[in-house]
RNA sequence: UGAGGUGUAGCGCAGUUUGGUAGCGCGCUUGGUUAGGGACCAAGAGGUCGCGUGUUCAAGUCACGUCACCUCAACCA
């Protein structure tokens, strides 16, 4: 018990220094190492894993929608991005640059691309003419630079991993409805797969996309009771298709400007995984997308037939689709034990000559830590159904410790001690820009989405008659 | 970009005050014994002390500069 009270000193206490905890457990779990230059990460095969995981489940529902995949050039002429005006403004700054190649200055920078509206605009014009051609709905897995000033693995680097998606729309309802269904997807995708509850609705003017008419984000609880944006949908109107000529022949023979959106997650994901379920421990991956859904780990190895056992159920297992791993390192069982644990294989399995014994196989789960003994006949059967159970309850449990943690508020110092606890903090807004800015200073918090329903009086700040029901929140 | 902190073996650290032969724990390698919550014994390998310039007979240690990372604040997915 010393031992392993020194091992769990080893990740920084989740309650009093949860920022580092995040880091010790990013690094010490491998899914991530810091890259050469400034802001880059090195996404580690465990982590790679889990991206992967995300990806194909992400896209597949994509699909259902009527979505494409496609690819677009990493580097973006520098005239593009000043055609829209606020989008220029809002990316400009954090723009990386190439001025040189071959040897050669080029006539012309370019950017390499920090999201590419801009890009995917001008090639949606040359190949839209009718309204026989919409919609246009595509996406591309890539890579995105934004050169941020602080940087923090998955949260916020240099370059992430992410998926855009871009459509083109006849008109406004539709592109609206479009905006509307990938949130609805994103939401859906949080609570199927990453067992993660999050908070959808619109976003203020402050904090919507630069160059968007209507902002839509998920939000999700930390742990620490901090917001994460962990995905965003846009509705462009025509402000992009007016900047790139995006214009179509409607059927009543007069020529229109498209109605566009974009939508994107990115690798931040990840991050918000590790900080919704984790704990003391280390990483709790959802069943869907961990890499190990289930590690053997054996026990006396070297006693007849149990290597043979643990390979057999390897087999079995794998057999039906579940992502399983044995651990035949010569490493002692709890050693096996704290390792997988700490990198939050949800179902840890093991087998030895007790277990061999009675037809079993000790089983213990990585949310709640619980341990059950399985028969090995219906091991399939049994882990499976396990790993589904894992998934609904751990989403259960995050949902009720959000539940808890969104709390009313009536008055800016009401709000203040809200935030100040950790919580979500609904509260009335009047809508204007000023009460906005004011929350941020005085608390620090901002309007992560606006509530579908304004059952608020008046505003949190200035009193008057509230415009909006908000969520503020302090956030990543 | 502002404030604070840290860079010494793969990881965690001591050594810097007062300049004088590079240390500890874990991990790693080899052999053996072990095995149901981070096992034990024995023998080994591994470092131009982040980088640069300077002071000095002598720099991990002092001075100046620089880079990276961490935490907090401002900006973003």
């Amino acid at each position: 018990m010393a031992k392993d009270t020194q091992f769990v000193s080893q990740i920084a206490d989740i309650e009093r220094d949860f920022p580092q905890w995040y880091t010790d457990v990013v690094l010490k779990t491998k899914l991530v190492d810091y890259g050469p230059v400034k802001g880059t990460m090195v996404i580690r095969p465990y982590g790679y894993a889990i991206w992967e995981n995300i990806q194909r489940e992400l896209d597949a529902r994509f699909r259902e929608t009527g979505c494409e995949n496609a690819y677009f050039p990493l580097l973006i002429p520098m005239s593009y991005m000043t055609k829209e005006a606020e989008h220029v403004e809002g990316f400009a700054p954090e723009v990386a640059v190439v001025t040189h190649a071959g040897g050669e200055k080029l006539a012309e920078p370019l950017c390499i691309r920090p999201t590419s509206e801009t890009i995917i605009g001008s090639m949606y014009s040359k190949w839209i003419q009718s309204y026989r051609d919409l919609p246009v709905v595509m996406n591309q897995w890539c890579n995105v630079m934004r050169w941020e000033k602080t940087t923090r693995p998955f949260l916020r680097t240099s370059e992430f991993l992410w998926q855009e998606g871009h459509s083109v729309h006849a008109s406004e309802e539709e592109a609206m409805a479009r905006t509307l269904q990938m949130l609805r997807v994103y939401e859906e995708f949080a609570r199927d797969c990453l067992s993660m509850p999050v908070l959808t609705g619109r976003k203020t003017e402050k904090e919507k996309f630069a160059g968007a008419v209507a902002t839509f984000g998920m939000e999700a609880m930390m742990h620490d009771g901090k917001s994460l944006q962990a995905g965003t949908t846009h509705y462009l109107g025509q402000n992009f298709s007016k900047s790139f000529d995006i214009r179509f022949l409607d059927s009543d023979g007069s020529l229109k400007y498209g109605y566009t959106t974009s939508f994107g997650v990115s690798t931040r994901l990840i991050g918000a995984i590790i900080m919704t379920h984790g704990d003391q421990r280390g990483l709790v991956l959802p069943p869907v997308v961990a890499p190990v859904q289930a590690v053997i780990v054996p026990i006396a190895s070297k006693k007849e037939g149990v290597t043979e056992a643990c390979r057999a159920l390897k087999e079995r297992l794998a057999r039906t689709g579940i992502r399983v791993k044995l651990d035949d390192s010569d490493n002692s069982p709890g050693w096996k034990f704290n390792e997988w644990e700490m990198k939050g294989v949800p179902v840890r399995i093991e087998l030895g000559p007790r277990d061999l014994e009675g037809g079993k196989m000790l089983v213990c789960r990585r949310d709640t830590l619980e341990k059950s003994e399985i028969f090995l006949d219906a091991a399939e059967e049994g882990i499976s159904a396990l790993l589904k159970q894992i998934a609904v309850q751990m989403y259960e449990a995050a949902a009720a410790r959000m539940r808890k943690r969104i709390v009313g508020a009536q008055t800016a110092e009401q709000l203040l001690n809200g935030v100040n606890g950790g919580n979500f903090v609904r509260a009335g807004w009047c809508g204007c820009r000023e009460c906005e800015d004011k929350v941020k200073e005085f608390a620090q918090a901002t309007a992560r989405v606006l509530a579908e329903e304004n059952d608020a009086q008046t505003c949190v700040v200035c009193g008057k008659k509230a415009a909006h029901t908000v969520i503020f929140a302090r956030a990543y």
